[in-house]
DNA sequence: AATGAATGAGCGTTCATTCAT
DNA sequence: TATGAATGAACGCTCATTCAT
């Protein structure tokens, strides 16, 4: 998993005391989040977690959701920051920055706070309007890069094919999320999977402009 | 999502009567489950919904875990049956059944109870070892039709390697689920991202044997 | 303070047991009401008094308002019936009954608990609109029968006029309760504040007819 | 209701900054006062109503109580003021004057204000020591008068009766606050009120003395 | 098989108060 | 004079669980 960004909480902020009793907070809190899950995410386990008074907690973040939006918050900001860096990698080809996307977001996926983070914010995302808004803007950012590289791979796709196969790419590689992670039943796989996403991937954002994605059934050969 | 299978706690319980009061605590806890989150999933709300007395709940679902259990069990067990079903459809080629398996589970995605129990349960799966039992047991189930297409289709790849490309594929169209429910940033998208998930998969499906997985990389040209 | 009329809780309630705890809980309600106030009113505070359980209290008045009402029903309800009481006393004058309702108000003004419970009552009707309502319904009882002797005693004055003159004798007592209550400074007198109590509603009672009350002080004699 | 008299709190206090900040402290201490009750009056919510800090609010006023005291002493003490203003009325008969201060106060009845402060301030003085002594000297103030007026109206009556016919007056006049203030059931017919309170406590004051109050009740006539 | 009663724990939240700056 | 930080207590409420009937 990245790295905190705890900067939006820092602004807006008044003394560095209450900007590093906030930063401690997050962390407890994000270690609850994985340890426990959203449905045992509480104050109470988090003031624990990080010897501060429930009081305090209450008064950085006033409510239970406060404390779980400013977590959420950091954590999407530090994989936002993640992606803009890889963008600025010079000297690559495009396909090889693609692949080194993929390669990046493959191997988070084998960290044990990603693989616990991300599906409870899917879950969260479906009972939480605020955790859904952010996790989507996450995703877009996540997706602009590997967006503009398919365009630099493959120019002839138009702009909605190149976000379609972008969402696939992206929501394909997701996937993995549950089944890869320290302890899951294919975590000793992730490399040779990393390897086919590549190769899969990279096979479909050069090819895919050959055939109208609506079309696209037609053109398949099922002959047994 | 797919019916409901009630037969498991149907067994070992006595009266008819018994039984159907499970049924109907199942499908009030699955219908909790999916409004409210694993979160605010409690027996109290579960037997209001189903205007029984929070004892009489308890007496047939002793524990919250045994509820939860019995709920996640029907569920999974209703995905097994209709996976079963597919792999009797006689008078197609491996390559029809193959996208007809992806057609369903895509499809599926699409639908509320889907998009939100799955994601709860990857979520739960990190917490709770009997529901990342289940999970397993039931992707298993799921991946196995495909691996057995797979090497219809492909009938060099040895044994590891069609296991690697199903759960490859299988993964992937999980990993949709987030985005793709109802009222989510990519549902209109649902049947174009099918179609990419056809065409992508038949090809790896069909192309992965002429390049090693382990050594596959060597092979991409990545060339600017 | 008259007996608390626990008839309401009662009914719709299941088994003797769940009736006998709720007029426990009632009656504790009643105490920590009046010696605390409704400021500081609290469901804990109520359970320690009876030694029950919050839980168990919560189970019986599930929020503090259902309490609170709980507690209001009763004590108002007890009010109700001794009005409806007083009304069968046979053999006396329409005057000798008024006055007798007099006494009887005005005494119950005097004790503690009467003392404390309606200005608390009445600070909450501004705040609380089923204390409000509750309050109204037993206030209109308590004057139907001082309207209908002051219709007896002067059968002159419309209905109106002898609502009117009913709320006017009703409050005007009432008026006397922050001052007569035990401790307080006029409690001695309150035997004498009953006299003139008497006195002047029953002069207003047969008096008030020869002035239209809409045109009253035209006829004040303010000459120095 | 009366303006605040701010002064008290003015004394003894250093700067001219510190003092407007009492000031408005107090007038939002009184808003939360009337609108949520005592029961819900807290530092927080007065602080936040002026835009202050909870650590200044408490500068100016280290416990609650002792907002509430000056809170209750500005708006009694404002009443005072006024009480002390209609004495100061020239050229009226005492007759006259009498009317006038039971105009005065059963139209400052009909206030918002008036209608929710004093029902609070009677079930604070149960419990609050200070509340009590406060209202008890301003209840006294507020009779005085009254009770001036009364003995040059009636010149027959003693210091005692005097009282006590000026307690029975200004009680039944407080005693209509519950029911005519805005949106309560009598609001409308508070000016008739008014009428049958003028005409029946010139009465009582011009014609207790002719019945020893002691011995009243004998000289009723009760005869059906 | 079903229900109501009861308990005790935990949580979110508000709050009065204290303190350092 | 003013403010933010911090604490600890209390409260309303929900809940899982147990038990007697």
């Amino acid at each position: 998993m990245r790295d905190l960004n705890l900067s939006p909480p820092l602004d807006g902020h008044k003394s560095a005391k209450g900007r590093s009793t906030k930063s401690i907070i997050l962390k407890a809190a994000l270690e609850i989040f994985i340890e426990h899950g959203y449905g045992e995410f509480s104050i109470q386990k988090v003031a624990a977690r990080c010897s501060l008074s429930r009081g305090n907690v209450s008064y950085h973040y006033p409510t239970r959701d406060d404390l779980l939006h400013g977590m959420v918050d950091a954590v999407l900001q530090g994989y936002i920051d993640d992606f803009d860096d890889i963008a600025k990698d010079a000297g690559l080809s495009a396909a090889e920055k693609f692949v080194s996307i993929i390669d990046m977001i493959m191997s988070d996926l084998g960290t044990k706070e990603t693989s616990i983070f991300f599906p409870e914010l899917w879950a969260l995302s479906n009972h939480n309007a605020y955790a859904l808004a952010e996790m989507n803007k996450m995703y877009q950012r996540a997706r602009a890069h590997l967006i503009e590289l398919i365009g630099a791979i493959n120019p002839a796709l138009n702009k909605t094919d190149r976000e379609l196969v972008g969402v696939f790419i992206s929501a394909s590689m997701e996937g993995h999320t549950p089944f890869v992670g320290p302890g899951k039943e294919w975590e000793k796989s992730l490399p040779k999977l990393t390897n086919i996403a590549a190769y899969s991937f990279l096979h479909l954002a050069k090819s895919v402009t050959k055939n109208d994605i609506a079309a696209m059934r037609k053109g398949l050969k099922l002959a047994s």
